[in-house]
DNA sequence: GGCAAACTTGCACGCTCTGCATCTTTGCGT
DNA sequence: ACGCAAAGATGCAGAGCGTGCAAGTTTGCC
């Protein structure tokens, strides 16, 4: 997610050990839980693979759960990135949809999904997977009350575009995993995207003309 | 959620028994983490308050926060019922906007999310109950498929229809909660679920029409 | 070089959660 | 009514989780 630091600010050496550490450890977080599934990996395994003690583990987590998901963190940053970068006369959801488009092209975002795939029938698993996409949609909204000047206490506009968009990114991706291998002109997941967004743009177009 | 039992089989004694201690033990686990905090309540103390056994608590929930958040199927019931209730030849985005109404409206669902508003700086929680959200999700989406009788597989649309339906709901919720109070003339919970669905309606009614 | 802040590590402790064995309750057939 | 079998409740033990605390170690900086 955005850090509030100056973006400009070459990181230190320190920084970069602290990046580091929390990159080997959710890495190995979910490669081993992924191939040995959850419950048979310990804390201590990952601390291991990562070549810190196990107790500093618990300095980057709370638990192996959010280190699992950790590497959410990356596609909530392709996505902000991509829809900063849009032009700011854009419409909005054009933009969202773009931006999802960046995060669904990534290879490693697909290589994440699929690992985590595996780790579907766990729930706290996928309760905390959910729990990164309202962070991520929490972060997407500021970025729209950004790009819109709106008031998101009293306008709607900002957490239904955001919400929308994250939900559409879910179910897209939550079916191209469903139904892949059966269907071989199974839709592309960009294409999902766009199916999905395509629902919800007219609509938040209507309520962006409104504003208090 | 719905027990695939027979609905018209007079649950017994037994059943009766189950369906108490966990209503107990859910409600013991909300007051008393909702007054004290998550992390001062232990389970052992939440198995004292339902009168039952600590072990006891664990053939019924995995952790506090599935205790926490149990109520949730009581809002996924009405939402289920009233979305059921509704004509079948009426537009499946009308239906669900009734069926938020109905689960809105509700005053426990009210007093259930004022209860649980206290507990969103802890980050367990949250995830947990989006999880509920999504089982709640699922659910409403087999509903619309059986309604519409669409193929979730290769069709978008009940998946699609469905979370929109609980986004809406969450987004709603979520906005209700933030600025109460401040704003004396703030919009009432079915106002903001009639708005968030207003987005979604028209997206919707036209995917619809177009069945592969 | 040397100081202070930040990070890592080890230790201890309480709590979580599960498997297993045992006991009690419930449902049901006779 | 009796008794059996299934299901649930309970106790116990043990592995693992997660955190506070008090060191030791590294980093940034003057």
């Amino acid at each position: 997610m955005s850090e509030h630091t100056p973006p400009a600010a070459p990181p230190g050496r320190r920084e970069r050990k602290k990046a580091a550490t929390r990159v080997a450890l959710a890495s190995a977080a979910l490669r081993l839980c992924s191939s040995r599934g959850l419950d048979a990996v310990t804390v201590e395994q990952i601390a291991d693979a990562a070549d810190v003690a196990p107790r500093t583990f618990f300095n980057y987590f709370t638990s192996k759960e959010e280190a699992v998901v950790a590497g959410n963190a990356a596609s909530a940053d392709t996505l902000l990135t991509a829809f900063a970068a849009r032009p700011g006369d854009e419409p909005v959801t054009e933009s969202l949809r773009r931006a999802l488009h960046a995060v669904v092209t990534d290879p490693g975002y697909l290589d994440r999904v699929r690992a985590l795939r595996s780790l579907s029938a766990h729930p706290t698993v996928v309760a905390h997977q959910l729990a990164a996409f309202a962070a991520q949609e929490r972060a997407l909204a500021e970025a729209v009350v950004a790009r819109t000047g709106t008031d998101p206490a009293r306008d709607l506009y900002p957490t239904l575009a955001a919400a929308a968009a994250v939900t559409g990114l879910r179910v897209a991706v939550q079916h191209w995993l469903g139904d892949h291998g059966t269907d071989p002109r199974a839709p592309s997941l960009p294409a999902l995207v766009d199916e999905a967004m395509a629902v919800f743009d007219a609509g938040l177009r209507a309520l962006a003309c409104t504003p208090a």
